[in-house]
DNA sequence: GCTAATCTAATCAACCTGTGGTTGATTAGCTCATTAGC
């Protein structure tokens, strides 16, 4: 949703007269624009966030004119109302949690149908349930975690049900434990082989070394158009301080190309028939430090190579090699 | 004290314009985000 120039105009003006605004301006500029109140609490938290990095470059922490906003706004204009959710309510929610951590827009409004709550307390409710069982988990688990690495914190919250299998996307959502299998899958399906410490290594060396998956937007993933041509894999988390953000084909000429986004499953993420490598439990991990980045970046350029110039795109199957 | 409401920062995808910037939406928060009503 795009919002038009006068709705924007009254934005702004009421941005500058307070970039914080309580439960009853949010109310009235929604009956006032035609938008929701959810919709405009989020324009001016985007707002504050956006004028503060253009006005102050204030990349990191909290800089002194956030204090002083807040400060000065801050006991301006009354909060929303707490709600007391009924039990009939809770139950619903909570069933609805049990089934689905990140719930999308179109599951969302059908809990606001069933209980009557809007779908801006649905989104605060999911995110408050969200934190307080992770905060149980860390307390619960917290001795055992380094034992079994399904125990990690985030492990449930980041896998919403019934999507992961088929969103091609879907290692995004994994838990770390989860994320480095599927991200070592798939560096086995798009990363050279026969490399003494190609790509494949490099992934699979850095992996070890994520504190934590890459942060994700489930809902979002589940609810935006879903492309299986383009897997971005973040690298950004690696010690040597490397950044690659790189976009590749997840339609390498060794698989079949991706036509419909829901025939896709973890599973076609296959290694390359040129690999003949051992599966990688075989082979000992490398050191991350050890790896020129040069000399990688050479293997995977040439890599990439030789495959475009086998790839034939008119064909279902790889070109053979000729020699 | 519990927990709904709200915050910031980061991130994503769609859109528009021209391959990058803008914008609305969504998420985590980590030795467990903060604030504040009940």
């Amino acid at each position: 949703m795009i919002l038009n120039e006068s709705q924007k105009d009254i934005l702004n003006e009421w941005f500058e007269k307070n970039p914080y605004p309580g439960i009853d301006t949010r109310d009235y500029l929604a009956k006032v624009t035609g938008i929701s109140e959810f919709q405009i609490l989020t324009w001016f938290q985007n707002q504050r966030t956006r004028r503060r990095r253009q006005k102050y470059k204030c990349n990191f922490g909290k800089c002194q004119t956030q204090v002083q906003d807040k400060l000065q706004f801050k006991h301006e204009e009354a909060r929303q109302i707490r709600t007391n959710f009924t039990r009939s309510q809770i139950k619903t929610l909570t069933q609805a949690h049990d089934k689905n951590h990140f719930p999308g827009i179109a599951a969302r409004k059908q809990l606001a149908k069933q209980t009557g709550i809007s779908d801006k307390k649905i989104v605060g409710w999911f995110l408050n349930q969200r934190a307080w069982h992770q905060h149980q988990r860390i307390g619960e688990t917290s001795g055992s975690m380094a034992e079994d690495p399904h125990q990690i914190p985030h492990a449930s919250d980041q896998l919403p049900p019934n999507n992961h299998s088929t969103n091609p996307n879907s290692f995004r959502h994994l838990s770390p434990s989860n994320a480095v299998i599927s991200k070592q899958s798939l560096a086995s399906a798009l990363f050279p082989p026969l490399t003494p410490f190609g790509p494949q290594d490099f992934f699979r060396g850095s992996m070890s070394q994520f504190p934590r998956a890459k942060r994700v937007q489930p809902s979002q993933a589940v609810q935006r158009r879903e492309n299986c041509h383009v897997v971005s894999i973040d690298t950004t988390r690696l010690s040597m301080g490397m950044t690659l953000g790189v976009k590749i084909p997840l339609c390498t000429p060794n698989q079949r190309q991706c036509q419909d986004p829901s025939e896709h499953t973890g599973s076609e993420i296959l290694p390359s028939k040129h690999s003949t490598q051992p599966p990688p439990d075989s082979q000992q991990w490398l050191d991350l430090g050890q790896i020129d980045p040069h000399l990688f970046l050479q293997h995977w350029d040439e890599w990439l190579q030789s495959v475009i110039a086998e790839w034939d795109p008119c064909e279902r199957t790889p070109v053979s090699r000729k020699n």
